[in-house]
RNA sequence: GCCCCCAUCGUCUAGUGGUUAGGACGACGGCCCUUCAAGCCGUUAACAGGGAUUCGAAUUCCCUUGGGGGUACCA
């Protein structure tokens, strides 16, 4: 119970993490951080035939955008080493041979098809399937037979035919597990390569973990894990199964509910700091009200008593809704650096670059408060980028003004007092416009909107006068002048 | 089928025997207003069902139902 605190995060490099990996990536590198303890990246690779290439750096990359730092693992090593399970085989082989040797496990030369068939048949009987055990009492004679066939043989445990498995579970509390229902399962494959649950104890122990998180998915084989513990003769660490992320269906997260890798939401712009504030929140509260917390409320104030038990619906609109205050809570220098990225990707070519910061900084006060991803920062800000808004003309005689030469007149008459005008800031602006609207007699709400149109090209957009004097008073001239033509032009 | 876990507004959740069951997202309405947002105010909406314990249950126990996970030489 005193053992420093030591916890792992051990993904096996099959795919991108998405939302629900990293969301136990996050709880276990609160924890440790939370306990000065230590927090280690353990790469799962001993399925050679799942193996993804580039999974390893998506890890990394999510890992790292998220600021979840380890303190022992690939890349910067650590005294417990190698980190990756496919250079540790030779652990893994000697401890099976250890576990034969001492009656807790066996080899099982049972081929692949006779084990398919097997549960077809059980299948077919409405048995609970499992492997029979066909192996489980070889004599050596016949082994050494098996072997000189040349069949390779994997190496199963040998689960305690009677009793039961008991485990306190932090989360969930003592859980109970009859022996009787539990399989032979694989410590060993053929190929060489070990199964998750043993290569999985055997680190645990040898990095001297302390505390295993990981998702509910995994409570049901702990009962094989504690087992293994037991005849290995090692202490089990202790066991808390965190409450797993969903699908709005329900389900268990995964491809099929659209967006879910991690690193798909930073492209859709969401901010890291506002994703591992959501994610801390899904299965974990502080108290009744608190919503917004920094990395470090976070770290000061996560623990386990407080996870929950009942899966989370990833709530996409609330996350977006987070990501929003994050992004008017920022400071405008920083907002300018975030934004950039994603203006120079939805720019179109003819824009040149690189993008005048000065002109994003301007642009920052008028979009921040209208957007919840820098991915809309980008959207709602190109025209200001723009030589002429693009736009149908039909816009320009859209709700209010539905006259053509009422438009046009409107059109002009901006147009030749903004010509006249000394001082181009929103306040001038607004001094020249507003008394014009009542002059030719145009509700302002029509006129800005029919100019709003002209400037912009769009029905939303920041407000007027502000958009204007960061336009400029050429290009919003020339932006007027474009829409006098497409009046005239129009038929 | 079998094993395990879970069960409060649509969603994320607070709540550990006595609360008008609280907050947040969303939705809806209002204020503000040149559009859209933001902000502020308000409305909507939940203890799955049934027993038991108790003076008193969202809170404890049991059953039912529902949901999820597992059941691989995947993790």
């Amino acid at each position: 119970m005193n053992k420093p605190v030591r916890v792992r995060y051990a993904p096996s490099p099959t795919g991108f993490p998405h939302v629900g990996n990293i969301r136990t990536a996050l709880f276990n590198w609160l924890f440790a951080r939370h306990n000065n303890g230590k927090f280690i990246l353990r790469i799962e690779d001993t399925d050679v035939s799942r193996k993804v290439e580039g999974a390893l750096d998506s890890i990394l990359t999510s890992l790292k955008w998220l600021g979840l730092d380890f303190d022992e693992g690939p890349g910067i090593g650590g005294p417990y080493g190698p980190y990756f399970q496919s250079q540790r085989l030779d652990i893994y082989r000697s401890t099976a041979e250890k576990l034969i040797a001492g009656g807790y496990a066996y080899y099982c030369f049972c081929s692949p098809e006779r084990l398919d068939s097997m549960r077809q048949e059980q299948a077919k009987l409405k048995q609970p399937p499992g492997y029979d055990r066909r192996c489980r009492n070889l004599g050596k004679e016949e082994i050494s037979k098996l072997k000189a066939e040349g069949i390779t043989p994997v190496v199963r445990f040998k689960i305690p035919l009677e009793g039961q498995t008991v485990f306190n579970d932090i989360i969930r509390g003592d859980v109970v597990f009859e022996n009787s229902t539990q399989d032979d399962f694989v410590l060993l494959k053929s190929d060489g390569f070990p199964t998750y649950h043993l290569a999985n104890i055997v680190d645990d122990h040898l990095m001297e973990v302390s505390h295993v998180l990981r998702a509910d998915e995994w409570l049901s084989s702990t009962p094989r894990h504690v087992l293994l513990y037991q005849a290995m003769g090692y202490e089990a660490p202790l066991f808390a199964h965190l409450p797993i992320i969903l699908g709005p269906d329900r389900s268990k997260l995964s491809k099929r509910h659209g967006t879910t890798s991690l690193m798909e939401f930073k492209k859709q712009g969401y901010l890291s700091e506002a994703m591992v504030n959501f994610l801390a929140l899904l299965g974990w509260s502080l108290d009744e009200k608190t919503e917004i917390m920094s990395r470090k409320d976070l770290v000061d104030n996560f623990s386990l008593e407080r996870v929950g038990k009942t899966g989370a619906i990833f709530n996409l609109e609330k996350l977006t809704w987070m990501n929003g205050t994050y992004i008017r809570a920022l400071r405008e220098n920083e907002l300018v650096s975030r934004a950039i990225p994603f203006l120079e990707e939805t720019l179109p070519a003819e824009v040149k670059r690189p993008l005048s910061r000065e002109l994003i900084k301007l642009i920052v006060p008028l979009v921040r408060e209208r957007v919840r991803t820098l991915k809309e920062f980008a959207d709602m800000s190109d025209f200001f980028f723009m030589e002429i808004p693009e736009y149908s003309t039909s816009l320009l005689l859209g709700k209010g003004i539905k006259n053509k030469e009422t438009a046009l007149m409107a059109v002009q008459r901006a147009h030749g007092g903004i010509e006249q005008l000394a001082k181009f800031d929103a306040t001038s602006l607004e001094g020249l416009l507003r008394p014009l609207s009542e002059q030719i007699g145009i509700k302002t709400g029509d006129f800005f909107g029919l100019l709003r149109i002209a400037v912009t090209g769009r029905m939303v957009a920041p407000p007027l006068f502000q958009t204007m004097a960061v336009m400029g008073k050429d290009k919003c001239l020339k932006c007027l002048d474009s829409a006098i033509k497409k009046l005239i032009t129009l038929k």
